[in-house]
DNA sequence: TTTTGATGTAACCATAAAAGTTACGACTGC
DNA sequence: GCAGTCGTAACTTTTATGGTTACATCAAAA
């Protein structure tokens, strides 16, 4: 399907400015966030403007800037990071339009998009069954 | 994410093939089915080659040769064809090993993946309730 | 036995998304 | 004004998908 890791790497960042602030620190640079992740900084930075459009994060500019949650982990769901990082598309339609003058060809496009509407729907339900709170107490009890 | 459009056309070239022998017609030849969804025949006959894999159509060889549905389409759920030309992940997780002596980097990938199985568990949940059988009619009923 | 028409499959190219990288201007606390 | 970080453009690399050409293989039918 070719898959990719944003919403592991978005999921990764907000927890780990979390545990950082639990350690006693204001702000989280995107430097440190990608020693963690083991990224480049910009990849951070690129997915954390993402969320901070979705008011999940905010950051600060100037010296001693760097980035802060806007809401607590208990009111982040997964899903909320993946409506921040993703355009919701899973499966796609014909890239070139299919025969109109076959019935099947004719009739095919609406009968799927709403099978993958509905299978969208299915992630969707599923992931804001998990808070950002549950994913971050979950990962400190791996050890 | 870059979805791809293989399930879309595995079941344009089944339900193809139905309507076909609906029609009278033994077999259906790749290029046939490869006319109604608009691609190249050997794009369809890659994709049966999986459906073949996974017992759903048959080929015949030499003159008069073609392929056939190997079960009725009331017999075939969504979820089969998708089990047959998708590899199943929806979400990747990190590219590169996330930090080691990081809390988060060591226990974020457990977690995570554990979140994936959930969603993708939910499609497939979901891609199970339709049957092609279900699918063929409502494209016919489209006019 | 030859012809015929399709499968089976390798090889290559084109396209697009994701991720990685470099660079540098913009901003702000000190 | 300095230092440090964000914000973002530009470019490269990697990978999956899809499109295309080519041709050997096969089996029914003439």
């Amino acid at each position: 399907m070719s898959a990719n890791s944003r919403l592991t790497i978005a999921v990764h960042a907000l927890a780990w400015m979390e545990l950082n602030t639990r350690y006693g620190n204001e702000v989280a640079t995107s430097e440190q966030i990608a020693g963690s992740v083991n990224t480049n900084p910009v990849v951070v930075r690129r997915l954390l403007t993402d969320l901070r459009r979705a008011g999940l994060v905010a950051s600060r500019r100037g010296a001693g800037a760097g980035w802060t949650l806007a809401r607590e982990l208990a009111a982040i769901t997964v899903l909320d990071v993946y409506e921040a990082v993703e355009p919701g598309i899973l499966f796609a339609t014909h890239r070139a339009t299919p025969s109109q003058e076959c019935p099947v060809g004719f009739g095919i496009r609406p009968v799927m998009q709403r099978v993958y509407d509905g299978a969208e729907q299915a992630v969707r339900d599923e992931l804001i069954r998990t808070t950002m709170d549950d994913v971050l107490r979950d990962i400190l009890a791996e050890r």
